[in-house]
DNA sequence: ACGGGCCATAATTTTTTGATATGCCCTAGA
DNA sequence: TCTAGGGCATATCAAAAAATTATGGCCCGT
């Protein structure tokens, strides 16, 4: 029955030398072996797959569409196997993976410093990207990993929550001798923030997005005076009292810290945006991606039980023995 | 020397029934058989894929891994040959395609017909979508080929240019009696439109980023009185005479032979929204894909030439004979 | 017309794959 | 604890598949 993986990779070099013979030649087997495993499969798929002439063999239309899947199907096992074989257990190869800068800053010296230390082999590459740019890039195969803030549904990616952060009205420093690092005592409805000016990134950005949603859910028209692309910009607008914005709590704990801005608290509805971290669906995992993914969390995990991280754990990650279950023995 | 797909069948199934003989009674073989077979994968692999017990066999780690890529490969497989198999030339199973309204009204019926009537065993779904949604519906494999008006670079995906529609800007109808259906004989320049209050779709719409471009190109801040995310209605709102609008100029010729609307021609720069023919690279395109691919281009070639799709090719197709390049023989 | 390159077919050998028989180990149950 | 049964491993042998060698026919260019 069904066709084997030899046949295609006979049938590939007989496309790319466009003869028989040479292909034989450069496969180091005779030649009737090719025109039997050629006339097996064309027997098996019912079409020809090859025009013979005097001078060789070309591919037929059907011949052409089956090279291209020859190539993918032998790929694509190449693939399987290399990703499985090695020291069995250790993740090889290189990954990489999209990050905001604003996440990175906490999550990227712990990945490194744990991929160094467990997986020396494996290469880590972080993209600092706009979340934004995250799916399409996953799509194109320019990263393997990505951190996102929206789930775009039915686009054949896989998104898991990793962390629940806040979102904060920030506006100039506080007076008085508050306590650095702490909300102001009063909180705001979201329904309030109507009647103040805001400074908020442009709807290219996901914040700005999810912010919207939150309005829209509670019907309420925003009164935004001024878009900003800059987070850091942002800070320092507000932090002028030129106007308050909306940014996630971990974004300003240093400038919180440091009394450059005061934080108030939004009720009704508390607003939150989520980090997810996300994959293609459809393609089987690596071993690296599966081991990053684990490590990703279990940082993640670290960083917010720490405080490093000011937010909710998403899902409480079961606690298996971590790495084990990635490293085989 | 390299593993092949019948041990990965039987890994397969060795997996799923959990057990070596179990597996070796479903597959209609002896026991030893798949153990010999499972050994040589190993020892191929240099990794434990099932951890045997007297109650059958698990799969380690990296055999979960080498599980999902085997699936994986095999349907993969399967696939290519029954995307070849067959009447050798006809294309056959069912592809989607997604439009949007405004491009499905001229182009559908010709699809449809061109469809039955070459190749009554296609199945085809024309999924009438926002084109914004295309790129996601790509990746989610919910359609296979669709229609854009942007290029997303670096997204996995590949583009091919049919159709330049020119944007024009839309009025109340001329009070006078023009001849129908043409442009008002002034221009205007793309500059000039600050001064004109405007209606347009809201910036979800890919519509509404093409003009945006243009207008930072332009460096111009448009007078945008409201979104309206529906044409229909853009249109008898600028009939009315309640604000201008820009559409493209294909969406509104039907409305112009009426008189419900005039039209302006925009210069410097004279703004176009190209359609898209967009489909996931990466993949090897099936029959279907590519018949229907070069019966799309040349069906749009047909409409620009009958003045049914009033717009610029943008690649004249060079004309191989058609679709026998696709069917073979 | 002829030589050479190229593919197809046939007969034969080699390699791979599967079957049978059997042994070992683990576990469950008496 | 001893034993029976289920489950995997190994060895040997048989069958099937693949490759080789040998040969023939076709087409093209010289």
């Amino acid at each position: 029955m069904s066709i084997d993986v030899r046949s295609l990779r006979y049938f590939v070099a007989m496309v790319t030398t466009g003869s028989i013979s040479r292909a034989a030649a450069e496969l180091h087997i005779a030649q009737p072996a090719l025109s039997l495993h050629l006339k097996r499969m064309e027997a098996e798929l019912g079409v020809k797959l090859l025009e013979r002439s005097s001078r060789g063999v070309v591919a037929t239309a059907a011949g052409q569409r089956f090279l291209a899947h020859s190539r993918d199907v032998l790929e694509k096992l190449r693939f399987a196997c290399e990703d499985v074989r090695e020291g069995a257990s250790e993740p090889v190869g290189s990954i990489a993976i999209g990050m905001p800068q604003s996440i990175g800053m906490a999550l990227t010296p712990r990945l490194v410093r744990d991929v160094i230390r467990r997986w020396p082999r494996l290469h880590l590459q972080i993209v600092e990207t706009s979340t934004g740019h995250v799916p399409s890039q996953l799509v194109g195969r320019t990263i393997d990993l990505g951190m996102t803030f929206l789930r775009d549904k039915s686009s054949g990616l896989r998104y898991r929550g990793l962390v629940e952060e806040e979102l904060v009205l920030i506006g100039p420093p506080p007076a008085g001798r508050h306590k650095t690092g702490t909300f102001e005592s009063r909180n705001i409805r979201f329904a309030d923030l109507a009647d103040i000016p805001l400074m908020l990134p442009s709807s290219q950005n996901s914040l700005r997005q999810v912010i919207e949603r939150y309005a829209q859910q509670a019907q309420v028209r925003l009164n935004v005076l001024a878009d900003v692309d800059s987070i850091p910009q942002l800070i320092a607008i507000a932090g002028d009292g030129l106007g308050h914005t909306i940014l996630s709590y971990p974004s300003v704990v240093d400038a919180l810290a440091e009394r450059r801005v005061s934080a108030v608290r939004l009720v009704q509805p508390r607003p939150v945006r989520t980090v997810y971290l996300c994959r293609l669906e459809n393609i089987p995992a690596t071993s690296a991606m599966t081991a990053m993914e684990a490590l990703i969390l279990s940082t993640t995990q670290e960083l917010v039980d720490e405080g490093e991280w000011p937010g909710r754990l998403v899902s409480p990650i079961r606690q298996r023995p971590s790495m084990k279950a990635v490293a085989t023995r």
